[in-house]
RNA sequence: GCCGGCGUAGCUCAGUGGUAGAGCAGCUGAUUCGUAAUCAGCAGGUCGCGGGUUCGACUCCCAUCGCCGGCUCCA
């Protein structure tokens, strides 16, 4: 019989017959006992795949992020069968593994409702059971779409009918068959903990024209115990909600009489908004940024000639004051602008950056508002910053350098993409080539990663996004820096060069936390609610064990306050313990105890909201011992 | 905007055709009690809003507003 060369455990060469599959090789050299699926020269096969050519083998073992990905995937197909039982007539499109699981779209007359769940998870633990393999086998496209034609699948057709690949791949489970590249674990029997998550609605292929399915999410592990900390994290997730801990917390609400999206800042909320307003202001005047600040409203005439109305008039709110259009402002960038114009530019005035914590309103979709994540009235920590071409490459690091420096500050790590040219856009081919390599060479230069988000920048020109991850790992979108090379032509900015003659700028928009309401709903989620102390509502609290401490404790609040600590004052008459509990709930870094011996002594005891009792200490001690944690971090 | 779910006291929730309930919070009183909940009493709701069905609607139907989970979109 014909022999192939299989080279395993990185070095040794074997002689295997030809067809031999991945899963005999393992088993007979002791290798990859634990393997769910193989690579063989690098692509990712079945165990069960035969080989017909020589090669390098590896097994694919249960802790790489692959062998996760396949088992959802394969747990999906596991999932489908199961509804398809459940539900005659049903229609399968897509299921593929997601960061966290898996999810199936369907698409059916009636409705999956929650309780089918259940229904769902028993079936497909009957499957697990029965131990189905995952059968795969390879036919021509034509073949394939005339299967799935039988089938009743016309889902399946029109991939196929899309697809560029004159051979495809199908995989049976049980009377399951699907459109599929790949590979899967070898049976059903290998799925060790699965559950599923929740059904919501969805578009075929993501297009709001189009057919609406029915997607079902489910998440799968090779461990129960995973499943079970998976399962923790989402209820963690859940404590750590913003909307949750902002009601808790006492910081911000938002009503139904008010409106949607339009949020209402309590003092605590407000007062901690104000701290990182303060910041940021402070930081920007180091950085060489000058303070603006715009209207709310400016004609629609000038909204026209930005290009703002022709491309996103449908977020915009107008008004009408004396029978003249306004525009009420989703950017702050126009008011810039003006200021700009506002005089003759020299050469010598670039850079110039104009910072604004500009409030602006959207109008989002209903569906999309949420909690402070999505409003529709926010205020940005925008900048504009007007330079010459040359200054381009060094004005983006800066501003790089200023959203590293900010999210180390509050201990976000992030990951960063780059955005090209939507179809809906103003501005040549070239300036957009000019200012998308302007963005990509900055990042190179800094050494920092990306990836690039083809179609997905603004209407004006493409951008740097950063995603910030917070404490769960989940990403969210603050910092931007879009390059525009188009407002500074449609409004005919210029700047007079050192050979007399006027030269056009070039046009940075950037944000560093993004939307504030936004970045404060990260913020509280990422520290679940126990913010740093120079950022905490409340910093301190005074608790008196009973009302003989009333009055040395009031004269302790007032040297604290004095100082500049936020700290409160709770005389009431309730016990210690009571006391503790409702502080420790509220989050407040340090509860300062006044009973008899410290009135005697003349100090207080401290304790931490972690639960550590700092021992009696006099009031200057305190002082000097909270005094670097109460103010902001400071930058060389 | 779309698909699905949900709106009952300040909060968390019970109550599926016959005059609305609990715990916590609130108020009043007692208690002076040292590191996560002292005890008792009182008060609190046109059941999101508007129509309809019915002798009768928190409960069933329609519409609407809002919230939740997704989709699309986005800071």
């Amino acid at each position: 019989m014909e022999e192939v060369q299989i080279k395993i455990n990185d070095a040794e060469e074997i002689a295997v017959s030809k067809g031999t599959t991945a899963e005999e090789i393992f088993a007979s050299n002791k290798v990859g006992q634990d393997a769910v699926a193989a690579r063989f020269n690098g692509q990712l096969i079945d165990l069960t795949a035969p080989l017909n050519t020589g090669g390098e083998l590896k097994p694919l073992r249960r802790t790489e992020p692959e062998a996760l990905e396949m088992l959802r995937h394969s747990t999906s197909h596991i999932m489908a069968q199961a509804v398809r039982q459940l539900f005659p007539g049903v229609k399968v499109t897509i299921g593929p593994s997601i960061e966290n699981g898996f999810y199936y779209d369907f698409d059916y007359d009636s409705t999956f409702t929650p309780e089918d769940l259940p229904r769902i998870e028993a079936r497909m633990a009957e499957i697990i059971a029965q131990e189905q393999p995952f059968s795969r086998r390879e036919m021509s496209r034509a073949e394939a779409i005339k299967l799935f034609e039988n089938l009743g699948e016309p889902y399946k057709v029109e991939i196929l009918q899309d697809m560029d690949d004159e051979e495809v791949s199908i995989y049976e489970l049980g009377d399951f068959i699907d459109l599929c590249r790949g590979p899967h674990l070898v049976s059903s029997k290998k799925v060790p903990a699965f559950k599923l998550l929740g059904v919501s609605g969805a578009y075929w292929r993501g297009d709001e024209r189009r057919q609406r399915l029915q997607r079902i999410y489910g998440t799968a592990f090779f461990a129960r115990k995973e499943l079970k900390q998976h399962l923790n994290f989402l209820e963690e997730a859940k404590k750590r909600d913003h909307r949750r801990l902002g009601k808790d917390l006492d910081l911000f609400s938002i009503h139904e009489e008010a409106g949607a999206g339009l949020v209402i800042w309590h003092p605590r909320g407000a007062l901690l908004r104000a701290l990182i307003e303060d910041f940021e202001r402070t930081e920007h005047l180091k950085r060489g940024y000058d303070i603006v600040s715009g209207p709310m409203i400016l004609k629609t005439d000038l909204w026209q000639a930005s290009g703002h109305f022709d491309n996103y008039r449908e977020n915009m709110y107008f008004t009408e004051v004396d029978k003249i259009s306004y525009g009420i402002k989703p950017m702050n960038c126009l008011s810039h602008m003006l200021i700009y114009k506002s005089r003759l530019r020299s050469y010598r005035d670039l850079p110039l950056r104009y910072f604004e914590l500009g409030t602006v309103f959207r109008h989002e979709k209903s569906g999309v508002l949420h909690g402070l994540i999505r409003v529709r009235q926010f205020t940005q920590d925008d900048a504009h910053i007007i330079c010459t071409p040359d200054q381009l490459n060094d004005e983006i690091k800066g501003v790089i350098q200023f959203v590293v420096d900010i999210m180390g500050v509050f201990g976000f790590e992030f990951e960063t993409e780059i955005s090209t040219r939507p179809e809906k856009s103003i501005g040549t081919d070239e300036d957009w080539e000019l200012a998308t390599t302007a963005l990509q060479t900055a990042m190179e230069d800094m050494g920092l990663k990306y990836d690039i988000n083809v179609g997905d920048g603004a209407f004006y020109g493409p951008k740097i996004d950063v995603n910030l991850k917070d404490a769960l790992n989940r990403r969210w979108q603050c910092a931007t820096i879009q390059c525009d090379l188009t407002l500074p032509e449609r409004f005919d900015l210029t700047f007079v060069g050192s050979d007399g003659e006027r030269h056009r700028p070039v046009m940075i928009h950037r944000t560093i936390l993004g939307s504030i309401e936004r970045f404060i709903g990260v913020l509280i989620e990422h520290y679940a609610g126990a913010f740093p102390v120079w950022l905490a509502p409340v910093q301190a609290v005074i608790l008196t064990v009973t009302d003989r401490g009333d009055e040395y404790a009031r004269e302790v609040y007032a040297k604290l306050k004095n100082e500049g600590l936020r700290v409160e004052l709770d005389l009431r008459n309730e016990k210690l313990g009571l006391k503790i509990r409702e502080a420790q709930l509220m989050k407040v870094p340090y509860m300062l105890v006044i009973g008899d011996r410290e009135v005697e002594q003349g100090g207080i005891s401290p304790r931490t909201r972690t639960g550590k009792d700092l021992k009696f200490m006099t009031v200057e001690e305190f002082k000097a011992r909270v005094q670097p944690e109460i103010q902001p971090p400071v930058f060389q």
